[in-house]
DNA sequence: AACCATGCCAACCGCCGATCA
DNA sequence: TTGATCGGCGGTTGGCATGGT
């Protein structure tokens, strides 16, 4: 990555950048140049400004500290719920989680999470490594799966599908529909509903979660690694808290280890 | 009072993908 | 097509504050 050298940091002392914390006079050179300019060219921020600053510094600071709108203060109750659940959805994708999190920036949520819940995320290691394990072994299942409903282009098509994976689980008496409030065949992809008895035992929402039913019941793993954007389809928190709530439910038919909201790092079979 | 552990948070690092010439 | 540049991300570090011994 030689070619990056005048954007990376790491050669801030190459270049002669300034680096450490900013100071008051900094603040109010990139705040008054941001203001009269707009966002973005960071690089020429720097010289323009007078900063003695690398641009990629210049935008850390804009975007962590001096943008307006931001949040101070402690991270609220409600707010910690938010990111629990979006954790568990998404992983560590702050920067996706900040979104949802108004006045909050993703290297704010990430700090919280690693002081909050790491070590609670310790103790799940071992588990990991069983998930692990799974993961591998159903990857060949989960590979059918995909290749077969994304070969399809509308919801009609979607519901043969579902026909086609009802019949196929016929012996195990496992059902398959389409999770009502998708409205996109993108969402149709990723919302494919598993009932066992008329109980929802799996789902395929969100690229990095991967439902396991009971392995006595089914051995399934799903995972249709649908790439879920939220600045792409304008899904709000009350519709993300709606998929919560129905990773809830769904937790509350699998084997967890702990209770249903605490489900992230209980070693339930979510992750 | 001094020391240590822990929490917190701003800032840096390294990498990757997008864009552009 | 290729290399340079830019923007953004997640991971990590280091310093300060605070509380306990």
């Amino acid at each position: 990555m030689m070619g990056m050298m005048s954007w990376e940091v790491g050669a801030a002392e190459k270049q002669g950048w300034r680096k450490g914390p900013w100071t008051h006079e900094e603040d109010k050179l990139l705040n008054e140049y941001v203001n009269l300019h707009g966002e973005g060219r960071w690089s020429s921020v720097a010289r323009s400004a007078g900063l003695n600053r690398s641009g990629k510094s210049c935008r850390l600071r804009w975007v962590n500290y001096l943008r307006p709108g931001l949040k101070r203060g402690q991270i609220t109750p409600q707010e910690e719920g938010i990111i629990i659940e979006l954790h568990a959805l998404w992983g560590n994708k702050w920067s996706t989680i900040a979104r949802y999190l108004p006045g909050r920036t993703d290297n704010e949520i990430k700090n919280y999470w690693r002081t909050h819940f790491k070590k609670r995320e310790k103790s799940s290691h071992k588990q990991e490594k069983r998930k692990a394990q799974l993961l591998k072994q159903k990857q060949q299942q989960q590979d059918n799966m995909i290749s077969r409903v994304s070969s399809h282009a509308d919801t009609d098509k979607l519901l043969k599908v579902a026909d086609q994976e009802n019949h196929e689980n016929q012996q195990n008496n496992i059902t398959v529909t389409m999770h009502p409030s998708t409205s996109t065949v993108e969402d149709h992809y990723s919302s494919i509903l598993y009932h066992h008895d008329n109980n929802v035992i799996a789902s395929n929402w969100s690229s990095d979660q991967y439902y396991v039913v009971d392995e006595g019941l089914w051995g399934g793993l799903w995972n249709l690694d649908h790439d879920h954007d939220p600045q792409n389809d304008h899904m709000d928190t009350s519709h993300i808290n709606q998929i919560i709530t129905m990773q809830n439910q769904l937790a509350t038919g699998f084997t967890f280890g702990g209770d249903s909201n605490n489900f992230y790092n209980t070693g339930g079979y979510i992750f």
